[in-house]
DNA sequence: AAAAATTTTTAGGTTTGTCTAAATTTATTT
DNA sequence: AAATAAATTTAGACAAACCTAAAAATTTTT
């Protein structure tokens, strides 16, 4: 199913308010969407004929089956796009939403499934949300503190607590960053701090304070 | 300035039209853009509106100094990401066409300044296009086979002459992509195989035919 | 230079997505 | 259970980008 950008705009929406509450009314979303309630509706009639929603005038809407598989295909689009962002390009993960917004309605399959291979098959996004497979399964894992990792086990570097410019040429010079495998192979009890190995690189040393700020998921 | 993504294409192909002849005609662009020829008109009027083209009625249009440095902007986008789907997704070059078609509309400039240095500021598109610099300015670089290529000199790859599955996985295998460095160490006569050297990889020897499908630039 | 052919523009519609203002339905008070 | 308030929908308009068909300007042919 071929949709305009503002279709799309307006099932993510709808799955967005649908996850606080199970039916959706007019003036939340065109709130959530910043246009009118009139819009709204219009827009609703639209949907409801391509069989993306359930709606009843007057009572309310949801997405139905087909219509939350397409908002998870665009949210899985929206989060890969700011895993590039931030992993690749070195963004900041405060300043990467407005432009996976856009890049989200790129609608290539080809294109979406040769990044996610490109970023490793990331899991969650830098902003420690969970990226929906391509069957729009969300996976269902918890994002731990560095220090929670077991010795020996790798973890997964899925977001950095602080964003300041000290800590990213930290970071940086360590070679850690959104998506790096990471092991903890000792705690030093002295001072917290922990020698730890990422993929490709030789051990090295962090202190108690970068390491509280790297959050890891690992299965 | 803020343009629709119809605008871009219209200035784009004006663009592309101007290369061929000076002045352009509407229906020559209706039919680069696969439209009608008084659409061409309506859009024409708002461009001029716009100040991005010098329009006379029943006349002819080019591109002022503004409209060209915004065609630039866009081509220079639409290449640095067909260099990305390349060289970094492993598009096969005849591919990516559409999809940076797509790509090229996202505006942000952080985001076009940051993908330029993740690739390493290419200066040629995987077809063999230049991609003009953040001022506009096109570099006057010219391809040649590898070859040409002086020996111990470094080369960048540009472009391959065949895209075919069989030589895409002899060329992964050597690590060779578009943008790789690459140098010669050695032409052996017998058979006019090289030994190459690429950037953070150990010496390798590939053969004649291997050889003739690459192609390079350097300063 | 007049007729014919071509190109370009205008005039008037269509679709998409938006809006305002008024009407309708539902929910809440009293 | 009326009256009032709030939410929702309809009606009618508008801008962007397109269209067809007809008119106007230009170019080519005879």
């Amino acid at each position: 199913m071929n949709l305009s950008t503002s279709e799309e705009n307006y099932i993510k929406s709808i799955y967005h308010l649908q996850l606080a509450a199970d039916m959706v009314n007019t003036n939340a979303l065109a709130k959530q969407l910043n246009t009118k309630a009139a819009s709204v509706t219009d827009m609703l009639k639209k949907l409801k004929i391509k069989k993306l929603i359930q709606y009843e005038r007057y009572y309310g809407f949801k997405l139905n089956e087909k219509g939350t598989q397409t908002a998870l295909s665009i949210i899985r689009r929206h989060r890969l796009w700011e895993f590039f962002l931030v992993s690749k390009l070195g963004f900041e993960w405060d300043k990467v939403h407005i432009i996976a917004e856009e890049l989200e309605h790129v609608s290539s399959m080809e294109l979406i499934k040769k990044l996610d291979t490109y970023l490793g098959n990331p899991k969650i996004d830098p902003h420690g949300d969970p990226i929906p497979d391509v069957n729009g399964k969300i996976p269902v894992i918890k994002q731990i503190n560095l220090f929670k990792l077991p010795l020996k086990k790798t973890g997964i570097v899925s977001s950095v607590g602080n964003q300041s410019p000290q800590m990213l040429e930290m970071l940086k010079h360590y070679g850690i960053g959104i998506g790096s495998q990471i092991k903890i192979n000792k705690l030093f009890d002295f001072d917290n701090s922990l020698e730890i190995k990422l993929a490709k690189l030789p051990a090295c040393i962090i202190s108690e304070q970068v390491a509280k700020n790297i959050f890891v998921y690992h299965d």
